[in-house]
DNA sequence: GTCTATAGAAAGATAGAC
DNA sequence: GTCTATCTTTCTATAGAC
């Protein structure tokens, strides 16, 4: 609940820009690219509208700016290979939607609207999640692989924390857990190279 | 490419609404909510944008009466249940997006951004999907097993065809079809009664 | 570096003529 | 039943004062 009373600082770019990128991407992530206007996010920020865009040159800038940085990939990759499955579906099914915080799975998927938006999108999805996770699945047809994991772990944060469909909100979670493991599971594992890792 | 040629109705109420309705129907489906003017869905209907209001109340209100007609699950439940798995993945995997035609699963995953809209993509969802489905699926946890389903699916259709990534577009489709086919069948098949119907 | 003020575009909705 | 015209709001973006 650290609201909106940041440090007064003055005539500080550095700090000024990286207030409005850390607002824009809490905002963001709880509202979506469209539901969130320029004045919101300075507000948030402790400024003015205007120095968004000086410090970003646009709106859709603004965006792109917020999924450049690197998305950490540690946390879930880190998994032992052969714990993956128990341990990603515990991850997705306990994992809890904070609204102060960025979130780039939820702001993507708050932004599909926007189609400057989903352009960003689909180059970070591919770039950021795509291809390394491709690289770490390995063995055969780790590409498809990699493209049902996200479909997977997407649609499922989709359901669960955007659209908030009962089923799986209201759903006892070490149920959901050991149905979703198993899923994980035969698309971690290459079909033909199953115990590798 | 039934471009916007209508036969010349005049002063025929219901014809006119449902121009509008099947117009909006299809311009959400391929745009989505936001993206998507009055002025744009009435044009397209051979009408003017006061007439949308005239017959829908609000954008809002036509959104709503789109997604309250029934989703016509029989094509994908007729299938026969022990080869569902496989059934179902050959549809989703060679399934073709044709932007002159209505498509409730892409309307609602290009419409997540509006608020208004999202409430009755909720409630069509739940209403319209879940509640057949887990129906359909019977057995243990089916309600869990639906709300995965519905993940599962729309996570896919949502990066094959919304967000578009590399990995699903260029992949081999009975490659993608064989990797998905298992994942179906192990969401659809109750654990403890597997064999049953 | 930051602000106020405003331009300019587009949207949803409505009043009233025909 | 359908149209034109317009009200009102909201948005991004920018010019210019301080």
């Amino acid at each position: 609940m650290k609201k909106a009373v940041p440090a007064k600082r003055k005539r500080d770019a550095a700090a000024t820009s990286n207030a409005i990128l850390e607002a824009a991407s809490i905002v963001f992530s709880r509202s979506g690219y469209d539901r969130v206007g320029l004045r919101e996010i300075a507000k948030e920020a402790g400024v003015t509208a205007a120095l968004v865009n000086r410090y970003f040159g646009s709106k859709e800038g603004l965006f792109a700016r917020i999924l450049e940085r690197k998305i950490d990939l540690a946390p879930v990759l880190a998994a032992d290979r052969v714990a993956f499955g128990d341990w990603f579906a515990e991850y997705l099914v306990t994992k809890r939607e904070n609204p102060n915080q960025y979130d780039p799975m939820l702001l993507m998927l708050r932004s599909l609207s926007d189609d400057d938006a989903l352009k960003i999108i689909r180059a970070t999805l591919e770039e950021q999640l795509s291809k390394p996770l491709t690289a770490w699945l390995g063995g055969d047809n780790a590409s498809e692989r990699a493209g049902l994991m996200i479909a997977m772990f997407s649609g499922f944060a989709l359901m669960k924390d955007v659209v908030r469909i009962k089923n799986l909100r209201k759903a006892d979670q070490d149920i959901l857990i050991t149905l979703l493991a198993p899923i994980i599971k035969i698309i971690a594992d290459s079909p033909k190279s199953p115990e590798m890792g």
